[in-house]
DNA sequence: AGCTTCGCCTGCTTGC
DNA sequence: TGCAAGCAGGCGAAGC
């Protein structure tokens, strides 16, 4: 499932090769693809590429202006989408079941969309169609603990169904939100008022494993691809996600599994402790501390 | 307005 | 073995 790392990872590997680039001819097979709102692919015929950038969990593909055209090209990989960087003419003749767009290149290379269960979309339009269309938050990257705080400050919810929520804080999604609340020790049912307290912590937390995961190049569960097919690496050293019956990597205690706003949640409830345990009359909530516990990991860095 | 639930969609897994 | 049900989840819409 792409989220920030997996997108990142894309993102980079497509400056590799888009920039510079004209496109030659652009295609989708399936209308309900698209956005609602976008221009159609093929408008993007001797469009000049000049970037591409992440915005949250959408890639964002700029175009040199001309009049009255659009010079955007936003793809969101939902939860099976892929992007394939085909290179050579030779090897863009396949036709797998589940592609869905190509964007061809003069010398025969091709930027290939393929997303088996179609969450994903496409949306083609102006920067500002853009950014009516991609209203979101900022991402862990862009913001700062107080901006966070004042957003999680007298909301009931779940921190975890809040940090899912990208109109708050873009980037997260199922595996990372339940990465970055172990590392920040913080129960996932916990609402989002009490959790404001920890906002520093959780964006330590979320900056962490995010920049970790990057570096590994994105969480390869099932579909998660990069541009030349390969798999990502992180997967190997999540601490919770996918993990119940497991030993918890901090305490050694027993990873549990709920579900929380239909989504399934992993955390260790030792080093998560219950809210409802952790509201003790006149004591101010720690989040689950305690002083049995392990170490934190060496890279985690308190926010005060 | 905030929160939860549903539906979209396909493929894999589980249960009978 | 075969079939149906269950499950996964990002996101927007609907419902409370």
């Amino acid at each position: 499932m792409p989220e920030l790392p997996e997108v990142e990872t894309v993102v980079r590997e497509l400056r590799e090769h888009l920039p510079g680039r004209d496109i030659i001819r652009a295609s989708l097979t399936a209308s309900d693809l698209y956005r609602r709102g976008s221009a159609k692919i093929s408008a993007l015929a001797g469009a000049h590429i000049e970037g591409v950038n992440r915005r949250g969990k959408a890639i964002v593909v700029s175009l040199r202006a001309r009049p009255g055209k659009a010079d955007r090209l936003v793809v969101h990989l939902g939860m099976t989408g892929q992007l394939e960087w085909k290179a050579s003419p030779g090897s863009v003749r396949d036709n797998p079941k589940h592609l869905h767009a190509r964007i061809g290149f003069a010398d025969g290379s091709q930027l290939r969309y393929v997303d088996p269960r179609r969450f994903g979309f496409i949306f083609v339009g102006t920067a500002a169609a853009v950014a009516e269309t991609l209203k979101m938050g900022p991402d862990p990257f862009e913001m700062d603990s107080a901006a966070l705080a004042a957003k999680l400050t007298r909301r009931s919810a779940p921190i975890k169904s809040l940090l899912l929520d990208q109109h708050l804080i873009s980037g997260l999604g199922n595996i990372y939100v339940d990465e970055v609340l172990h590392l920040a020790h913080i129960h996932p049912l916990l609402s989002g008022d009490r959790a404001a307290k920890e906002a520093g912590a959780i964006l330590e937390a979320a900056r962490s494993t995010l920049s970790r995961a990057i570096a590994a190049r994105g969480t390869t569960i099932r579909d998660y691809r990069r541009t030349d097919g390969a798999t990502g690496e992180f997967q190997i050293k999540l601490s919770v996600y996918g993990r119940d019956g497991e030993k918890c990597p901090r305490c050694g205690s027993s990873i549990k599994r709920i579900v929380v706003s239909q989504r399934g949640t992993h955390f260790c409830p030792r080093c998560q402790r219950a809210p409802r345990l952790s509201a003790r009359k006149g004591e101010t909530l720690r989040a689950g501390r305690s002083r049995r516990e392990a170490p934190r990991p060496a890279d985690y860095k308190p926010s005060r």
